[in-house]
DNA sequence: CTGAAAGCGCTAACAT
DNA sequence: ATGTTAGCGCTTTCAG
């Protein structure tokens, strides 16, 4: 290991103290403008690196912002959805800016949630999808600035949150349906009893057919695993339902899966169905058909929840704010007119 | 917060010092059994949570491994091949077993590295792909354990690695479209001056060309890009070429993306082309035709990833290793037999 | 504007 | 088997 330079041989070869250095170091006004330069250049010379142990261990401060995902494993999120990946990029972005690195975690489990948390001294925490309660529990304990993302616990008025109009957007999408003379039209989705972000989008779905006065009957709603490969399972039960001549689809994944289906028994879509997904995730625009679907902009999103933590990390007083981004329509070619 | 307790309130509890707490935490054999459980039970029922910072700051060792990707973000890895995900997932599990971190960090900069490597203290890293010349530079310096992951450097006679064997892999994927008939056999990747990887892959296929004397010219070498955007694009070049009836292709995301150009121009696969891809990425055996494709065992990747670095960690002095990992190829129904 | 010194929580000689 | 103590590198009062 090149020895390392301290703060303390920065200021010998100055002949100051280190106090001095470490002011100049952190922009502390106390320091003349000669002065600062000086150290910084000399510090620079030196091969100089702050060591962020020594100045979490002495500030409580760790600048490390954890990512949870409530999943056993990264990839699983990851494989999941692409949807993860894109924030995560997004997110980082905007905290490094200020600063603070990333540190991912795919926490499933109470004990290693603290351990972690309080072990590597976190400052503040961001949550992607669910919000477990032994989550909420080391939160509160440890006064942790968290920001929950596409999270719809009913009792998290304690924290920022940014999610999206799931029931709008759905409401849209099965409207479109109807407007292109769909009259079966199901929904299929995770189970709605337990995705609260499905049952908002199932709700957005039903509210539609209700308007248009298009019957639903229970046997129009499907549960799914979200995923690229169970939609192309249930594919094959769908096509069964020949009654059915439109889906509407809570993800995107799920609706390219079940494309794949359709197309591996030579049924052709938008023709035999005519699909609507939810996410605009990358490969929506590419697969053929290109997929009709519900845009969120993950962008904004991400920056948004960047925005709220700091927030509260800079001030733990401040308000909690919540936001419910729109969403958007992208109409592509997986729609087919009928009357 | 809820005020941490430290070693010392539980030395003062139990009436000890905090050296025989430390001692009993880090199983040094050096207090007894009894005491040893007395301790332990009591740093439970307290809350106690051991400070990695100051762990840190006082024996050198984080217990952070590092992941770099060399990518200016983290989504653009993620989402140019889903290859990562897998990877980073099965890594993770096989380093926290020995009670280590991941800090997964896309370092696109020489000083940035830099800061991150010392500031925060990383142990070790693994390199995903490339492997830049100031990542060597400031590992050296350093002096730190590093294992690389598919990096086909010349000079890499340093580090231990693992990678996979392009070259037959390649070979076998168009040896088996030789015998499929095959006779123009087009080859797609990367750019083969840049990416060694895919000048391996092509190398192999060459090879098998020349080895069952079917006739290769330049016009039979592509260059894309292995994402699936890119793959779609490309795929209206290649329709024009009526001569090929065969492509082997160096990504499975590629793959599938030329897959679904040919499906927006109406063009069968594999009638109007056989492919064959590599990787075997989850998606490859749900599309239509399912890929055949060079798969790769990336749960044995991480895993042997994993025990090199920590070869290297526990003993510097420890010899490089070096691991080519067999392919296999999955036959699946991309490929037709003509004559 | 600069310096001295205590302390963050833990480890690891070195003593006992 | 257990206790003492000096750091690890930095921040931050408090004094000058």
């Amino acid at each position: 290991m090149a020895k390392k330079v301290t703060i303390y041989d920065i200021a010998k070869k100055l002949g100051i103290t280190p106090a001095t250095v470490s002011y100049a170091l952190n922009n502390v006004p106390k320091v003349s403008p000669e002065m600062r330069k000086k150290i910084l250049d000399t510090a620079m010379k030196m091969g100089y690196v702050r060591n962020y142990t020594a100045v979490s261990l002495s500030t409580g401060k760790s600048k490390i912002i954890a990512l949870l995902l409530p999943f056993k494993d990264i990839s699983e999120a990851f494989l999941q959805n692409p949807f993860y990946g894109e924030f995560i990029g997004f997110f980082e972005k905007n905290i490094k800016k200020e600063g603070y690195d990333l540190f991912i975690q795919p926490l499933y489990d109470e004990k290693e949630l603290e351990l972690w948390l309080v072990g590597r001294g976190v400052d503040a925490a961001v949550v992607l999808g669910t919000f477990p309660d032994f989550y909420e529990k080391s939160f509160k304990n440890h006064n942790m600035p968290v920001v929950l993302v596409d999270v719809y616990n009913a009792d998290n008025k304690d924290y920022s949150s940014v999610c999206i109009a799931d029931f709008e957007g759905e409401f849209r999408a099965a409207e479109y349906l109807i407007q292109n003379g769909h009259k079966r039209i199901a929904f299929v989705g995770a189970d709605i009893n337990n995705s609260i972000v499905d049952k908002r989008r199932y709700d957005g779905y039903r509210k539609a057919l209700a308007d248009y006065k298009i019957p639903y009957d229970d046997s129009l709603l499907f549960k799914c695993n979200p995923t690229f490969a169970d939609g192309v399972e249930f594919a094959s039960k769908l096509i069964k339902r020949k009654d059915i001549t439109a889906l509407v689809c809570a993800a995107d994944t799920l609706a390219i899966g079940i494309m794949n289906g359709y197309r591996m028994q030579n049924k052709q879509i938008p023709e035999c169905l005519s699909i609507v997904g939810f996410d605009d995730i990358q490969s929506s625009s590419l697969v053929y058909p290109s997929l009709t679907t519900v845009k969120q902009d993950i962008e904004s999103k991400a920056s948004l929840a960047a925005k709220f933590l700091f927030e509260k990390i800079n001030n733990p007083e401040s308000s909690i704010r919540t936001v419910t981004m729109e969403l958007k329509l992208i109409i592509r070619d997986s729609v087919s007119k009928i009357n």
